[in-house]
DNA sequence: CGAGTCACTGGAACTCGTTCTAGGCTAGCG
DNA sequence: CGCTAGCCTAGAACGAGTTCCAGTGACTCG
């Protein structure tokens, strides 16, 4: 009985797995409307009927909190991915289209999407260990859709560093309104390329 | 004698002139010591001898200012590049070597790197103009560097794209200690092959 | 010269992230 | 049963970005 939840150690009671459960949603939903300025710390601890000071027991800065919630927004786009992998024959080809399905869901929550990828990339240092679990999280995916999820070479991991790196900075410039959907296609398109550079054994 | 100031129409006396050099210079000092959080506006208006009310006119929020900044420090760099152009001979090494110069420059002032790439991937909308600015003054360097100022290939501008979101991106995770200087030299070097992709006329 | 206009100044005021304080509730333990 | 430790709550307080306002000085136009 008492074995039956399985964070006993690090993550206390369930009743505390709730309230942080709240407190993510609550994030998202202040998000999902105004994005990064709507989620204001005393509203998402209302929203989520705690107060303040437990908000930032939980969550150290509005950051923090922000990058928590795309951690979790990743990981039900992961098990979503992993559901249904994608079609294409050639590793570059499923990566691009892997990539735009993530955008095609971002699309349908620009202010959330806003508010998380800001978060993300104005963390500093002291967010670092929560970016790098989202930058894994990223990782495993796009390796996922290489099908290749273990055994990359040091160059493929490389281009998917690049990848990742054009993936981000290419949502921020269509979240600032600075480029089209189309360009993102574009420039997704266009890094999905390196891989066929760093392609399998075969090819070398 | 009169047509000797150029920005007659759009920027006014030259003492308004004196004064946004004061600004921007005194932004850039706070800057190269504690980064983003150091450069506070109360300061930069203590320090460049305006008022509070006078900074936000000439520049209408922090991230601006920064941004701004960053647009100052960046046409420098433009004209030292131009001044001693790269050595390699390959279009994707010179683009990289370039950068990397571009990159050690940074070094040398990391808290001033830190707050005005921050400022640039933390600008919202009503920023867009002046980041746009900033975006197309790294294009023309990159292009430079490439060797072909003029004619690029659609093809060729959208592989300037990625890597302008590959040079910001690494920076980032660079700056917040999530990625080693290696790392990153290595990530350029990377995202620089695609150019041999798009090459020149011949390789078609 | 006089009046109006406009940029600039000094400083108060407002917002929101973050921190701090005092007190209350619960759970385990003597 | 009463005690102690921890977690939580309500709310005050502080700091920095941003806005506002009244006043002042300079320049222009009449």
């Amino acid at each position: 009985m008492t074995a039956e939840v399985k964070p006993a150690a690090l993550r206390l009671t369930e009743r505390q797995e709730a309230r942080r459960r709240r407190i993510l949603h609550a994030s998202a939903r202040l998000a999902s409307r105004g994005g990064f300025d709507a989620v204001q710390m005393r509203e998402v601890a209302e929203n989520s009927g705690v107060a303040l000071g437990t908000l930032y027991r939980y969550f150290p800065s509005k950051v923090h909190l922000l990058v928590a919630t795309m951690q979790d927004q990743l990981q039900h786009m992961h098990e979503t991915l992993r559901k249904r992998p994608p079609t294409e024959a050639e590793p570059a080809a499923r990566v691009a289209q892997t990539l735009m399905r993530a955008f095609r869901a971002l699309q349908r929550e620009p202010h959330l999407a806003d508010a998380m990828v800001r978060a993300l990339t104005f963390a500093d240092r002291s967010v670092s260990p929560e970016v790098d679990t989202v930058s894994r999280l990223t990782t495993a995916i796009i390796l996922d859709a290489m099908g290749l999820a273990d055994s990359p070479t040091p160059e493929q991991l490389s281009a998917v560093r690049v990848i990742e790196h054009t993936w981000h900075s290419a949502l921020i410039t269509w979240l600032s309104g600075r480029a089209s959907i189309a360009q993102v296609k574009i420039d997704i398109e266009t890094v999905c390329r390196l891989i066929d550079l760093t392609a399998p054994a075969p090819a070398r």
